[in-house]
DNA sequence: AATGAATGAGTGTTCATTCAT
DNA sequence: CATGAATGAACACTCATTCAT
């Protein structure tokens, strides 16, 4: 692992902790044993370092999506709620911080970060919308149940912590019915 | 509204729009046209306006579980839901603080925070429990399911803005079916 | 006492306590269980109220050396040691912030303590060379002999604490025969 | 002299002339060309200043008592005086704030800087029962002769000025038969 | 006399960032 | 690459003082 990727670790661990405006560069540079100014030598700004927490989070759950079997919409939806939980897991700084602080980037950033975001919602809302048509969901506004979904599955981030009594793989089973069951696909 | 109430406000706006710690002191005041300083005949400290919110907030969702109507326990499923959505909506900069800022509090104050999440978190599981007994809902991990409900739940005050597609009444009709679906008591 | 003696009092303690600047005038209208601004209604300003202190305290200090009793120098300068000692003792606050704080009054006052010090000390050197003239004292230079003396006595208010080891006769006993060792007329 | 030396110095002036509550950090740094942050780089915090500069002056203090020569001790006691004398004097600053500000210190602090204070002055004591006998001093009291002489010795930071009428070396030899009558060990 | 709210300047301290070395 | 010193703006908070009530 570069040094810039040890910088984002720290700074993202950090961040995720005490939230971006509470972590200064200084805290972030002590970690990895340096001064706080020799921390610009890797990187231009504090807020660079989150525009790229943020977005290599993002990047991660934009997989989640490209990446989901072919079937019909429930073994698909699973796949998304199974994948998109990987990444809050595998990734929980990052994560956490694509949730709570990418509000603070500055305009052209967080103007990107939030078309992100609505791709993603709007990719599962497609998804919902496709079970209905093949007749395997019953929802009344896609819209709201995909955001429903996600809001439930987002969540996770404030209280899930590794070595706790559900592992990811369990945290998943537990999921997919709760969301078919949500989608009116739960049994048939 | 008397003056601390103003603040109260002021701050909640402020601190629910860039958060706790992009908030300043003097940001708060201008708000009510005062000088910086001047809020200090009224407060004892910036922390403790946030902690007021924080318990206001609490205190308001407290009050959802503690008035939930006689019935079965779909019926007390959807007043929940019904009730924990309209303080969101009605107090959105409230709430938004009480889900986000509240890790700022020091310690005594966040420690009491937590135990009244865990408390509101438990009736809510419980309140599954007795439909599982009942025999209206099916659901594997109860702990889990109202995990899964709070978090669709809470993200409401992430995307909900008053004057937005939906009105607070057609929100919680949609949200209803979604979660007594996921708890498998959607039609029976 | 008036409610003006209250507040001198109240100061005097709290300056001698904790020093001139630390002490804020909110608590100097605490220990009279009013608010910080009340106390304009009797006072124009916080110096003020240091400079009166001063100012008492010199005239209790001023009263000594214009009460000296007939007799030889060795008799003057025990009466002298006395009654310093009393008013020391007597008026520790005051006596404390005398000797500590005037110098933070701003210049028209400090000026006039400085020549109220003085003359203080300028009568005590005098003594001192009357009993060189008389030849009961033995003194090279009185006026380093009166700085020695006075330092002697002022420095009781460092230690002094009403209730211990010694009471204020004591004191003045003890002292004594040590300022007149001192200056060559201890037996004679 | 290093740069934490500079500090120190600069606000042994300010804080020995104004007082420690009266000297802003700012006006430390500006004797220093800095900003006021700037001192940040290298102290901990204002509290931090006042403290070594107490510590050193105590250490100077404290060399005295450990470098007496042999001999009776009217030699030693005269010993002790002039030394003292050349810490008040080649250190007036420290020495001043030494004696002035050490009260603002808080606890941790301040019980140490108590306990050199008792130290230094028990071994005055101990110096005069030494005398008692020998049978070269004749004192009723030596705890309160020797808080008698340690009072003549530190006022003298109260008027002494570099350029002055007396040298130290003057000074010394003036104090000394003072103190030696006070003892009443004068002449024999 | 006393209050309570307000002011405006100031406090010690922290911060992201720069830069010569 | 990294340091250590520095900047200048900002921070939460305190202060002596004012003033309408």
């Amino acid at each position: 692992m570069g040094r810039y990727e040890e910088i984002l670790d720290a700074a993202g661990r950090l961040f995720s902790e005490r939230g971006y405006h509470a972590t200064s560069v200084r805290e972030i540079a002590r970690q990895l044993d340096l001064q706080g100014g020799s921390l610009y030598a890797h990187i231009d700004s504090k807020e660079e370092v989150l525009f790229q927490i943020v977005e290599r989070a993002a990047h991660r759950f934009s997989e989640v999506v490209q990446n989901l079997p072919e079937g019909d919409a429930r073994v698909r939806v699973c796949a998304f709620v199974r994948g998109h939980l990987r990444v809050i897991v595998e990734e929980l700084p990052y994560a956490t911080v694509f949730f709570h602080e990418w509000k603070f980037l500055s305009e052209p950033y967080k103007d990107r970060v939030r078309r992100l975001r609505d791709a993603y919602e709007t990719a599962l809302k497609e998804l919902i919308e496709e079970g209905v048509r093949e007749g395997v969901f019953r929802v009344e506004d896609p819209d709201l149940a995909a955001k429903f979904v996600l809001g439930a599955l987002n969540w996770v981030y404030q209280w899930y912590r590794p070595g706790g009594r559900l592992g990811p793989e369990e945290l998943a089973r537990g999921f997919c019915p709760l969301v078919l069951g949500a989608l009116g696909g739960g049994e048939g």
